[in-house]
RNA sequence: GCCCGGAUGGCGGAAUUGGCAGACGCGAGGGAUUCAAAAUCCCUUGUCCGAAAGGGCGUGUGGGUUCAAGUCCCACUCCGGGCACCA
């Protein structure tokens, strides 16, 4: 049916050979992604209207296609050279050519006027003015101070003065799959923002950058052997050059990726300032080590061993002062995922015990490892949330995650074992509640507690139940055996598994209000990385303590009244105390300071505050990753490379094998295989030594914890960021708030990137290299681009973008499918690239249509067939200013008739406030309806108009808005012409018309003059024969009036 | 289980402080133009009754406050997200 025509498949390259001048030639291809590569070696233009079957399609066309392509250098309309051969290469595992067809063409001859605003012309004004702008510079953005001082060269004279605003976008991972419509959502919002801005008087810095180290790109090179900056660096330039065609206004002066040796040589420097500082918890901040150093030596600390700082040898000195730094390294139990060969942070672990990414399985096992101290900042971190403009949903994570909670620590004596320093054992437990301390009937420890075996007596005590003993007719056989167990057990089974378990230890521990001898039980629900790993148990009042009572048959006393009517279980609720000595009647609130009170006077107990937040497991045993610059001395101690020697480079490999590890081998770093780069000779201060380096590299959120300050100066190479331009960017002059003024980008990173990035920001601004206390002042997370799918009756993905709907059902070749909601992704058939876009419709209507879709912080379903609705837009907005036949200016020095000028200066007011709200879907409603009154109007239209719509839609699209603003005569660029400001008096209406209302139902309305009193406007309504006919002389009870908004009547 | 967020036509969504529900767009229907189509322009489009005029109903469900409720209060249902044996 169709003849096949000569194509030839190799793995890397193909030929294509037209055997026919009058054939349309299509080829079948499973991704698009790379089409522009495929242009860019001979076969030029794509057809856009192919890929909209409505329009343009000669009948008989094949449907089923992904993307057509023709040979023709020129134009895409012309007829086909004969015999043309082009060649063209592609990487066979992203390109597939499944079939290349030939067609006949029929009568086809479009008669579209030549100046059109549709795809094609849309492309040749877009790749125009993008060049026009990198060549003027157009977003280079002036600093005012160091370097990058200079600002475009048509920009108004007083940029670098005006006052400042910085945007950011979270910077993107550089993934091999290429881009779909959903990753440009936040950068076009704050593109358009940004564009706004420059229109209204300010000075906004925005760029974008890569975070570019991280998994994927190693375990590429693991298995091609290519080293992942080769691939890393190929993903960044094909995921820029699709960036590049949206028209972003960004700085690409500034543009970094963390990769990049002059970038991560600051990341190094910033984790030596970490290590080289210290927790002050007195003044509450973080200060150079060497200020400790100097407190010690002046005898003003002393050391806890009751030597003096003299008596100690340099290298006891050295680990004493390890112990204080901000960076540390630590043995305890870590998260060890084999899979990765690595540790991971616990925020990397996902709550079924497996890794974040790869999801493999992770173990908990005690490592020597890199830690950061984020737990001293943990009272910061929560209360500074208050002086930053985020969601409360994001404030809460944060919150919720620190989890910091006021309750007491109460000390418990076991006069039966004594601890590791031969006294009587001393069971710490931390609770909320102390008001229920009468109540407590036993005392759990966590099985992992380091007093365990303190604790484990030699035999069953006379008084032991059995249910308590676990069957075993020892205490040390039960402990160790119930122990073993808990080891066994994964995180997802522990969690599952809800029953309470324990054993009882043989030991008893009294109580210090009133010395009853109760239990000592080791249980899996009290956990050891929480509290103190130690709980006094409460079943009267906790619902945990409850559970495991009843089933060890535990003694249960309630110490808060329940009210009458309360039939459950333990009673969490609020009440008298009562069962409790001299407790007895008070509230919850008085009854815990009470008995904190009381056991400060018995020195068993205080009060204290707790938090969830763990310290921060900093070093991951990967390549791809920021080499951690601390080297090793003869004692072991970490010394830290000095600033002038930074950065420490990553060392080239051979070997990038992976290694078959398990859950008990430890950790390789693949730095160790670096022969020769392992040791190093250097003069730290005391002479030229060999040192043995760390082979840990950081994990992937050490360089996005920092980039906004280096976008700032991305260039110096003496300092992290020039001062002057740090404080006029950051807004430093403000001490309470300060920072990057508008943040955007996914909920994803609520935690984890978003904490570890103000606790590094808070430690820079204690050491005076930064000017704010936080980073990012605003923050909005926008919402996700969503979009069906759909499973055949087998279950297994269709190509979605050729399902066709019929009478409410889906269908695929004729099959009925299943529609499914979600994420946009190649594993599901439903991924729309921005290519497509450019190529169907243009960047400036892709750009339109994401804005307009809704609410920036709103998921939204992704409809190719809508798109053409914003589209229309641009098209009507050029045809009121462009003849299209032409290309002449329809617009002329023509007074403006009244009304529309109301319109006008509405519309004007109505987008200011809605693009400084981000509002942009409504502000595009505002101009399409000012547009409207523009196609309706007879005649060309008024000069006035189109200079104010032109300067309107440039943030939206900058493109079109150039190409218009640039026939308008206009000599300068639209990006930095002042935005329309609306004339107050063309606001308000001579008359307005208001609804009369009866009894809350509109009857009638009324037109009255604007400023029409309360009086009038009432007697205008009584007057309204409508009004009057449906009183019917009814007895008027009341008249509600709203001046210049409605009229009510009850009659 | 706890904490957030949400529910408005066939679809995406609009609606400062309670004050004309459904802006704007998509889709659909009709018309003009055209040999025909595409494109363009115009009209209609929450729903029910009605020839029309007009009227009833209507913002997840059930109550309430108010002259007036999508908006405020109480109870509930469903959907999305986060946390989860955190003492």
């Amino acid at each position: 049916m169709y003849p096949f025509f000569g194509i030839e498949e190799h793995p890397g390259e193909g030929e294509l050979t037209l055997l026919r001048p009058d054939t349309w030639a299509e080829l079948e291809v499973r991704d698009t992604c790379f089409f522009d590569d495929l242009a860019t070696g001979g076969l030029s233009a794509c057809l856009p209207r192919i890929h909209s079957p409505t329009r343009d399609v000669p009948p008989g066309f094949l449907r089923r296609v992904t993307g057509v392509a023709r040979v023709d250098h020129e134009d895409p309309v012309l007829p086909i050279e004969e015999n043309h051969t082009s060649r063209w290469t592609f990487p066979s595992h992203q390109l597939n050519i499944l079939n290349a067809y030939t067609q006949p063409v029929t009568e086809h001859t479009p008669d579209r006027p030549a100046q059109r605003y549709d795809a094609a012309l849309a492309d040749a004004i877009e790749t125009r003015w993008q060049a026009r702008w990198k060549a003027d510079g157009t977003y280079h953005t002036p600093n005012p101070a160091g370097s990058l001082t200079e600002g475009p060269t048509n920009a108004p004279a007083d940029l670098a003065t005006r006052p400042k605003l910085f945007i950011m976008d979270m910077f993107p991972y550089p993934s091999g799959t290429g881009l779909h419509v959903g990753h440009p959502l936040g950068y076009i919002s704050t593109d358009v923002y940004a564009r706004y801005k420059r229109m209204t008087g300010f000075n906004v810095l925005h760029t974008m950058g890569y975070d570019a180290f991280g998994l994927p790109a190693e375990e590429h090179a693991r298995s091609t052997g290519e080293h992942p900056r080769v691939n890393t660096e190929a993903n960044i330039a094909n995921m820029s050059r699709q960036l590049a065609r949206l028209g972003l206004g960004h700085d690409d002066r500034r543009a970094i990726a963390t990769t990049d040796e002059s970038y991560y040589r600051w990341t190094q420097w910033i984790f030596s300032q970490i290590f080289n500082a210290w927790f002050d918890v007195e003044n509450d901040k973080a200060r150079p080590i060497a200020e400790l150093e100097a407190e010690f030596e002046s005898g003003a600390r002393a050391p806890d061993d009751g030597r003096t700082w003299a008596e100690m040898t340099a290298g006891d000195q050295r680990a004493l002062i390890n112990e204080f730094r901000l960076a540390y390294v630590s043995e305890a139990p870590v998260n060890w995922c084999p899979g990765l060969g690595t540790v991971l942070a616990n925020e990397e672990v996902t709550a079924e015990g497996r890794s974040d990414r790869g999801n493999y399985p992770v173990f908990r096992r005690p490592l020597k490892q890199w830690m950061m101290r984020i737990t001293a900042y943990a009272d910061r971190l929560l209360d500074d949330l208050d002086l930053l403009d985020w969601t409360d949903s994001i404030k809460t994570m944060q919150r919720n995650w620190i989890g910091r909670s006021e309750g007491a620590h109460i000390d418990f004596r076991v006069p039966t074992a004594s601890d590791d320093d031969g006294e009587v054992a001393n069971i710490r437990v931390f609770t909320t509640r102390p008001d229920t301390l009468f109540g407590a009937t036993y005392v759990v420890v966590a099985p992992e507690h380091p007093l365990v075996d303190n604790l484990t007596a030699e035999a069953w005590p006379e008084s032991t139940k059995s249910a308590w003993t676990g069957g075993a007719d020892a205490p040390a056989t039960a402990v160790a055996a119930y122990r073993h167990r808990t080891s066994q057990m994964s995180d997802l089974e522990r969690q599952e598994n809800r029953d309470k378990t324990g054993v009882f230890t043989g030991s008893y521990a009294v109580n210090p209000v009133n010395d009853e001898s109760i239990p000592v039980f080791i249980a899996d629900y009290v956990l050891m990385g929480y509290g103190t790993g130690a709980i006094m148990a409460v079943p009267g009042q906790d619902e945990r303590d409850w559970e495991f009572a009843t089933e060890f048959d535990l003694d249960i006393i309630r110490t808060v009244q329940p009210p009458p009517d309360f039939e459950g279980d333990a009673y969490v609720g609020s009440g008298p105390a009562i069962n409790s000595g001299f407790l007895d009647g008070m509230e919850i609130d008085e009854a815990k300071s009470a008995t904190i009170a009381h056991l400060v006077e018995l020195g068993a107990g205080e009060s204290t505050i707790t938090t969830k937040l763990r310290d921060w497991l900093f070093a991951r045993q990967r390549y791809w990753g920021e080499p951690i610059p601390i080297v090793f001395d003869e004692d072991n101690n970490a010394r830290s490379i000095p600033d002038d020697q930074l950065p420490v480079n990553l060392p080239d490999l051979i070997d990038w094998a992976p290694r078959e590890l398990d859950e008990d081998s430890d950790p390789e770093p693949p730095l160790g295989r670096a022969e020769g780069w392992t040791t190093v000779d250097l003069d730290l201060g005391d002479g030229l030594k060999t040192y043995k380096r760390d082979l840990n590299t950081m994990p992937q959120w050490a360089g996005s914890c920092w980039y906004y300050l280096r976008y700032i100066d991305p260039l110096s190479d003496d300092i992290v960021a020039n001062p002057v331009s740090e404080k006029y960017w950051m807004g430093g002059d403000d001490p309470e708030a300060g920072g990057v003024d508008l943040y955007v980008g996914g909920v994803e990173h609520a935690v984890l990137h978003l904490l570890y990035s103000r606790f590094w920001h808070k430690v820079l601004f204690d050491l005076g290299h930064v000017s704010t206390p936080e980073p990012f002042k605003r923050l909005i997370n926008q919402g996700y681009i969503q979009a069906y799918a759909f499973v055949d009756d087998r279950g297994i993905y269709v190509e979605a973008s050729d399902v066709v709907e019929a009478d409410g059902h889906y269908q695929y070749e004729g099959q009925t499918v299943e529609r499914q909601y979600g994420k946009m992704g190649k594993s599901l058939k439903n991924s729309v690239t921005p290519d497509d876009m450019y190529r169907d419709y243009g960047a400036d209507t892709l750009r339109l249509y994401e804005m307009f879709m809704g609410p920036i912080d709103q998921d939204r379903p992704w409809e190719t067939k809508s798109v053409v609705g914003s589209q229309r837009l641009l098209q009507r907005i050029w045809r009121n200013l462009v003849d299209e036949d032409t290309g002449e200016l329809s617009i002329a020095d023509v007074a403006t008739p009244p009304d529309l000028e109301r319109v006008l200066h509405r519309t004007i007011e109505a987008v200011r406030a809605d693009m400084s709200s981000l509002s942009f879907n409504t502000s595009i409603a505002r101009i399409t309806e000012l547009n409207n009154e523009l196609t309706k109007l007879e005649g060309p239209t008024p000069r006035v108009v189109a200079d104010a719509l032109v300067r309107m839609i440039s943030p939206l699209v900058p493109h079109i808005a150039e190409e218009l603003w640039s026939r308008m005569g206009n000599a300068d660029s639209v990006v930095y012409a002042d935005f329309p400001t609306a004339n107050p008096a063309l606001l308000v209406d001579d008359e307005v018309e208001i609804p009369v209302q009866i009894k809350g139902k509109v009857r009638s309305r009324i037109t009255i003059p604007a400023d029409a009193d309360e009086e009038s406007t009432k007697a205008a309504a009584l007057a309204d024969p409508r009004i009057i006919e449906l009183l019917d002389g009814a007895e008027i009870r009341k008249v509600i009036v709203i001046p210049g908004k409605l009229v009510n009547i009850v009659a």
